[in-house]
DNA sequence: TTAGTTTTGATAGTTGACTCTCATATGCTG
DNA sequence: CAGCATATGAGAGTCAACTATCAAAACTAA
């Protein structure tokens, strides 16, 4: 059975308090603040375990590396900044998705992206 | 200036003449019908040339390799088998997907991707 | 055709995202 | 707190998708 660790429990306090999903990179970078020997390799054995567990969900974006996020968000979709390459989270979604497929496929899941520039690097 | 050789043509055709994206080496096997000694990085070679021309564009989709169409093709959107991996077309697409931005994002592009089970893989 | 430039194919190398290994450290249970 | 199970960190290894290298081949303009 799983230890409860000092690493595990700042890996998750750190995507439980992002209000955007995290990289691998990301979530070792802030957790460092806290634990600073942590090493990436604990943080994919967490995020491994976290997911198993339900707790945490993997985010694919074409054209971004994976990303996390806690499970607690709500259904929601992404906007990517093609130039700091941030994810973003956007409220809602659109309605009719899922009819676009044709007859005789099943649709099990969506997923939606908005690709364009931030408000920051448009102000820089 | 680039030079017009045989082994552009071929991918160039094998690309424009698929009802759907193709992977690199998906390219690759094809064209091997017609240049049986083509190597894969003359293909990147192609796919890169082609997609900076704009003839070709990159299709991404989290679950699959990068695949690359022929930009003729009209604006759609996909469907993954999450069984056979295939990616399909859809038509058509859904209103007010840009709108989903809060304002201060510029929004260029949208993707969007619906997962499930094709035909095929439901009948089996 | 010739001369110069570009392309090709085979293979080695690179990159990013993990995953494994193992000695050491930490957490748990009695 | 003793003793065993699990976890950690550092670095090596893996894997897929490219990308660089370079000698040989193909292309183009004159």
């Amino acid at each position: 059975m799983p230890y409860t660790t000092q690493q595990k429990l700042i890996v998750s306090a750190v995507i439980e308090k992002s209000n955007r999903p995290l990289t691998p990179l990301d979530i070792c970078e802030a957790a460092k603040v806290k634990v600073p020997s942590l090493g990436i390799a604990t943080v994919y054995r967490a995020l491994k375990q976290f997911v198993e567990e339900g707790s945490v969900r993997l985010v694919e974006v074409p054209g971004a590396a994976p990303h996390y996020e806690h499970v607690s968000r709500q259904h929601h979709h992404f906007f990517l900044c093609k130039q700091c390459k941030h994810l973003f989270d956007l409220v809602g979604c659109v309605r009719g998705v899922n009819a676009m497929a044709p007859s005789g496929f099943q649709v099990e899941s969506h997923e939606i992206v908005l690709y364009g520039s931030c408000p920051d690097c448009l102000a820089a």
